[in-house]
DNA sequence: GTTCCCATGTAACCCGTTACATGATTTT
DNA sequence: AAAATCATGTAACGGGTTACATGGGAAC
């Protein structure tokens, strides 16, 4: 385990603090309806991250058992972890954005494509960040009327603001190329 | 070696073509005037990959032996090579994009924070997003005028159109917290 | 005399992904 | 009979980062 926890680690604890009492399971589902769209995490990290949480005494995890269904680990974020938390939240982070879009690396490339490439290539983003503006708008409208949901809301429109932007940019480069 | 190679050796593999007969410093500096904003290339993994594409015989270097300076390797694509990326641009794309934003991270759980310290969490990326603008359009104006950099050009330019979308996200967040 | 530019690497680390594994229960 | 849901993991891999290393020439 490394001195300095990664980001990844606070946005399990996060999790663990904003829906206490949550499995594994639970969490993993959690994390694909929100954080996967500016922080995703598989659900194999998901469960390290969890159990390094525990080790460092930030969450308490308990077995439940249950009849029906499979048995299960439950959550709760302890003390110290509260402290933790909030002091990476006071903190001012490192501004870091990792970015890295297919897209634009063979755009930035497509110099010798040919046009019936290029063409499919622009087709195949516009689809894409179509895809987005209506998933997330989605989100946020239904975030629009879930109270204390006001953050999740903004995270969601900050998605569909990048994405409608980009779909602008689409419409200057079609306009440009012959 | 991996069977299938990542996508930063065809970057690099790109770069190659572009500049023919560069030595690995200057395509470390090259990909950071350009694939940088979209396509992050730390200098160690450059060297890397040149590295493997010369065993896959993709590129091809010659030592450059040099009076005042050190000696360098100088890198051109090979005919195999040049293939390899055709083929590659050709081919569609998984389109996937890796994004990952630590501010909105911070600002998805930002339901505790102190009013101090959001205040700062959205300054600091007004300023960020701010600097992003100003120096993608530098670059995308110093393209205009340079032939055959249409797609560089537009490249730097979906970075400006993105952040000019979230600054007026930000607006919009602004306007609606107290 | 310190700092910047040229030039090329090695070593260690680890975050994140993908594939594999298991098994009961409920729904179609 | 098949597929989805609940539930939790292990193992292997590798892409990318960071720190460390060296050394000459030019500019300030």
């Amino acid at each position: 385990m490394p001195v300095d926890p990664p980001e990844t680690s606070y946005a399990v604890l996060g999790l663990v603090d904003k829906k206490p009492g949550a499995s594994g399971h639970e969490l993993a589902r959690l994390a694909e309806r929100s954080l996967a769209y500016f922080w995703p995490i598989s659900r194999t990290l998901l469960y390290r991250e969890i159990r390094r949480l525990e080790e460092r005494g930030w969450v308490r995890g308990t077995e439940v058992r249950q009849e029906r269904l499979p048995d299960r680990r439950s959550y709760t974020i302890t003390a110290e972890g509260a402290r933790v938390l909030s002091a990476w939240l006071e903190r001012p982070g490192t501004g870091s954005n990792q970015f890295r879009s297919e897209f634009l690396l063979r755009f930035f490339f497509s110099a010798s494509m040919s046009g019936e490439a290029m063409k499919e290539l622009l087709a195949d983003y516009r689809r894409a960040l179509h895809t987005t503006v209506e998933e997330l708008s989605a989100v946020a409208d239904r975030l629009a009327s879930v109270p204390g949901a006001r953050t999740s809301r903004l995270a969601a429109l900050h998605g569909v603001r990048t994405a409608q932007a980009r779909l602008g940019w689409l419409d200057e480069v079609e306009a440009e190329l012959p």
